[in-house]
DNA sequence: CAATTAATGATACAAAGTATCACTAGATGG
DNA sequence: CCATCTAGTGATACTTTGTATCATTAATTG
């Protein structure tokens, strides 16, 4: 399973199918992300975008979230950081010391979640895991 | 493993062993949580207890989660829930109809997170996992 | 019952995100 | 192409959630 990475043609042809025009900001938005590591945070985006409203930053990066082009990751404090979907389905590791985050996805984590429909009141609709690391760089230093 | 339920002495004494006074507002704080259900908000802790200033149920919250007597639960969006720490490690169940938090404690799941160690670069040093369900009341209803 | 010092709460501030609305610029069809 | 139509933009104001400050209060300790 390659990491089947998307370029932003591809993202911004997603967009129109959806019916969204393809305009000028929503184009630099999705430049910017493709050049972009995993976990940024939307007032960064702002920060690195100034030609870019505030507003159509939040609005763009709601956009790609219903559209699953990004995940949303919600950390334990502070804002929320999103990475370029690359799977369908899969988790995340976040570097408790620098922040860092990486994807990664388990069959035997899916199996257990279905298995673990048994225990649990109600009906399961889905699940969410984030691993929490110190991860290789931070060990090294 | 009978779920542990603390009585506000308890709770309070905790506080105690770690150095903090018992003061009016604490008590406050710890009695209404008492008397909740799984997942409050902190703004709704503020609204149902007019007396005690907002700056002091936010800290008095930080304060209990740092000594382990709530757990914080960061939604996929809005403000987090907390929840009395029943166990020492669990997770928790999210109705995404009505918002209904659930504990439990999966020994499987526990050791798969040792194995999955393997996969990942860096050192595991904890992990987070929310199922989201439709629960029985809204399945029902 | 002081004296000491942690804790409180009013207030101001900060950060993250959303609503408004006059204006701009993609799309579309002639 | 151009004119039209409407989705999208962005400045601004606002909301929500949470934190910093600081004069005042009250819990502890002896
Ligand atoms: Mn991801
Ligand atoms: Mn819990
Ligand atoms: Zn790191
Ligand atoms: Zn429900």
């Amino acid at each position: 399973m390659a990491p089947t990475r998307l370029s932003p043609p591809d993202l911004l042809a997603i967009l129109e199918d959806r019916g969204y025009r393809i305009t000028g900001p929503r184009r630099d938005v999705v430049r910017l992300l493709e050049r972009k590591g995993e976990g940024f945070g939307a007032e960064q985006l702002c920060g690195e975008l100034p030609s870019v409203g505030r507003a159509t930053i939040y609005r763009t990066v709601r956009l790609l979230l219903e559209a699953g082009i990004l995940c949303k990751l919600a950390l334990p404090n502070g804002a929320p950081k999103y990475t370029l979907a690359r799977f369908d389905h899969h988790h995340h590791t976040v570097c408790t010391q620098c922040g860092t985050v990486g994807d990664f996805r388990d069959s035997t984590m899916e199996r257990l979640m279905r298995a673990i429909g048994a225990e649990i009141p109600g009906q399961i609709v889905g699940h969410r895991l984030e691993v929490y690391i110190t991860c290789q760089g931070c060990l090294d230093r």
